[in-house]
DNA sequence: CATTCTTCTTGATTTGAATCAAGAAATTAA
DNA sequence: TTAATTTCTTGATTCAAATCAAGAAGAATG
């Protein structure tokens, strides 16, 4: 069953009594999509959050000019969703979409706010994740536009060695905001030292 | 008292019970801040959650190479702090700082958790507020770096009117992070037509 | 009112990354 | 294994914003 990467992961991270994880699981679905298929795109509704058991997905957002700029990537065990639009039903000027073949449990709002309201220790944990996403964006924010693109790539090399294998090298420049012929260079001239 | 702004304010953001309210208030207590003080600075940890009454805070992060830039300014009813340090007990690499003297509301770790994760509507709230943040953060990741400076201008002169005119220009402009030169220029251009 | 400090403006110069344009390499599909 | 598509590399050129440098304007202070 779809329970069981809950159980062993998410689980472990929050202090569950068994009772609360008990209420939680019936609350989710199983779903499967394929490379490059969408869960929420630009000026859709976030209908649900997923938790992905297996896979990558991206949340990318498209600005004026056309150009994709990736916001994260989730892989294993992460959640994925865009709040603002779950909560409030309104559309989303953000994407989500599936990098890889994936395997997602999914809750829809009426489950997600009776879990969240009604079982503290996921209060909490939805606190803190949403809050370390926070901070994660803010440091970004803070480094986008003073870092070079040399020094945004050895950051991602050092903090995300697994995803740097994982996916191609236009979506780490989509990620970096630096152009992928920028991005090819700077690998050159790192391998020649 | 310090409850009136909250309770005509606040309040009226959150659909609380009576009951749930009075519970809430004493939880807080005031603070005066004048200036350029620090609540909280790098390095240190992030004891309070604050409300603002009156005055304007910055957070902001100081790059490796001495840059300072600013993550965001809140004014009258906004909520400050950094959660990640406040939760975790850790060090912040963040900054809040006071643009002017403030008077200021605050409510330490231990009352803070208890709200909420006691106070449903708080508690929602809570996590509706932090994803809004999560989602500005979103959205000005994917623009900072496509944006000119000038479309960055004009989209904080069209959303921000009134920090526009609250604020020195250097501020702004490590907002937008661009030097206070480029912004000097761009305000020169447009004035001109 | 004079002085000091803060904030903003202007000019000259440099530079690093984007853009434009092909083509090479690697993957996937037929 | 060949063809087709996707991904990555390399070169030439352009340009917008940073940097460097100085001084003007404005606000705060004694």
């Amino acid at each position: 069953m779809t329970e069981s990467l809950m159980l062993s992961e998410f689980r472990s991270r929050v202090e569950f009594s068994d009772k609360e994880f008990a209420k939680l699981i019936p609350l989710f679905e199983h779903l499967s999509v394929k490379k490059n298929e969408h869960l929420f795109q630009a000026g859709s509704i976030a209908k649900y959050v997923y938790f992905i058991e297996k896979g990558c997905l991206r949340q990318y957002y498209i600005n004026k000019n056309g150009d994709e700029r990736n916001i994260y990537f989730k892989t294993e065990n992460g959640w994925c969703s865009e709040l603002v639009s779950f909560l409030n039903n309104t559309p989303t000027e953000l994407n989500l979409q599936a990098l890889e073949d994936s395997e997602l449990l999914y809750i829809n709002q009426k489950n997600w706010i009776y879990a969240v309201t009604h079982i503290p220790p996921l209060t909490m944990y939805f606190i803190r994740a949403q809050q370390d996403t926070n901070y994660m964006l803010k440091k970004r924010l803070g480094e986008a536009t003073v870092e070079t693109p040399e020094e945004k790539y050895l950051r991602f090399e050092k903090e995300e060695p697994a995803l740097l294998k994982r996916l191609p090298l236009y979506h780490i420049a989509a990620y970096l905001g630096i152009t992928p012929e920028t991005l090819s260079r700077i690998r050159k001239k790192i391998v020649k030292g």
